[in-house]
DNA sequence: AGCCTCTGTCACAATACTGTCATACAGCGG
DNA sequence: CCGCTGTATGACAGTATTGTGACAGAGGCT
């Protein structure tokens, strides 16, 4: 394990659904944590980011989509990934749930494996080089839905490995990774490579983006990073 | 081993509990002081300094909240780093404890593995030189993320041994190390250097921050500081 | 099958960095 | 002013780290 599992809040406050939500989140390996009102909640947010909020429409204190608004509110928790939870058939809640910021929604009565879907996917979206958004650094341009990479507007070839370490490298710019957080991040966890691999993957890279040389800087004894600077 | 290990201090009244942590956090490396009461928790901390605290929720004088809210309010503890410890399911304890200040909390029973997983992980958030904050000092600049140093917004270059040094020293200003603590905090625990190395990689330093000379100094018969003064 | 591209690995070369030493220098007490 | 202790510094050789070309295997495409 590497430090502390990654943790989900639920704000939730009939106890059989939070026990159901709480035994299908830890057998997917998320730290649970579970609160019953939106203050508790709120209080929370205040000493603990979680990676993900699964927030319950109809609470006792005040309605969920309140603490949802001042969530979006918030500078600091703009990003939070949420997933409102609808009593089923309120067609209405739902879209006044994502008008409010909502990432998505689920109805209940739902199935683990619907909700370990969501989540999944939901986290997936939200990761900045998983997000759909074309991304840039001086005139280089990638485009994460097409699989595209462009200098101004002139396209580049190269392998899919490399298309991923640099989208990957460009969501995080001005940012050191070690040759084993690349493997992890671009390759995936748990992949068994040379650490060396990368650099050979680095080299190619660069030789794709000769337009822009300099852009991937080396760190010595560190790992690689993208910068303009 | 430097000198004493670094201590933690557990206040906590059932004596079961009390011994499988101490058991556990000794295989670990750590000292370990316990006392049952918040009473004795608080002489203890006029006294000694420990590393971190794990912090009963229930204990027989008062409850470990007050005594954590006391911690907080006191400049001199305000940065301790402290574990509660709840009784499994009384979530409304978690938001409360992390409300006032906890750093973390363990649900009660835990395993040896997640109470070593998470220490590790606390620590490690509150060393400052393992911070991701940019530091500075003067006009210079230390960014851990991109392992990069400036001066004035003008970059600097070294190696990165030099890089490790600064960042230390620049962590913990106006305070002296011996080499042999350098040796162990930037270098690791258990290397085997001359300390006299440790003036090389310094020279190397100065050398290489030239435009902001005297902020490193030397403590005769005693070791460097960094400092503005 | 035959051809092609992409991947991961290796070996080697080029290079930057590191740790150690020897020597010169500085602070300090007498 | 001297001598002692501790520090600064330049030089050096070994080592660690990275860049790079070559290669074989895995798939895909025709």
């Amino acid at each position: 394990m590497a430090a502390v599992e990654p943790t989900i809040l639920v704000v939730e406050d009939e106890l059989p659904i939070v026990e159901l939500i709480t035994f299908t989140l830890k057998g997917a390996g998320w730290a649970v944590d579970a609160v019953n009102d939106t203050a508790s909640a709120w209080a929370y947010l205040q000493q603990k980011r979680p990676q993900l909020m699964l927030l319950d429409w109809m609470l006792p204190d005040q309605s969920g989509i309140r603490l949802l608004a001042r969530i979006r509110a918030d500078r600091n928790f703009a990003n939070l990934p949420v997933i409102m939870l609808t009593a089923k058939s309120m067609e209405e809640d739902k879209v006044q749930g994502l008008e409010q910021g909502a990432d998505d929604y689920i109805t209940k009565p739902f199935s683990p494996r619907e909700l370990n879907a969501r989540i999944k996917a939901l986290i997936r979206r939200k990761t900045p080089e998983h997000s759909e958004l074309e991304m840039r650094a001086g005139p280089l341009t990638v485009d994460p839905v097409s699989c595209r990479v462009s200098v101004d507007g002139q396209a580049i070839e190269m392998g899919h490995a490399e298309f991923k370490l640099l989208r990957f490298l460009i969501a995080h710019p001005e940012r050191v990774f070690t040759r084993g957080q690349l493997l992890d991040k671009v390759w995936g966890d748990h992949v068994v490579l040379e650490e060396r691999t990368v650099d050979v993957h680095i080299l190619r890279l660069r030789k794709a983006l000769v337009p822009v040389e300099g852009l991937i800087k080396t760190v010595r004894s560190v790992g690689y990073m993208l910068s303009e600077k």
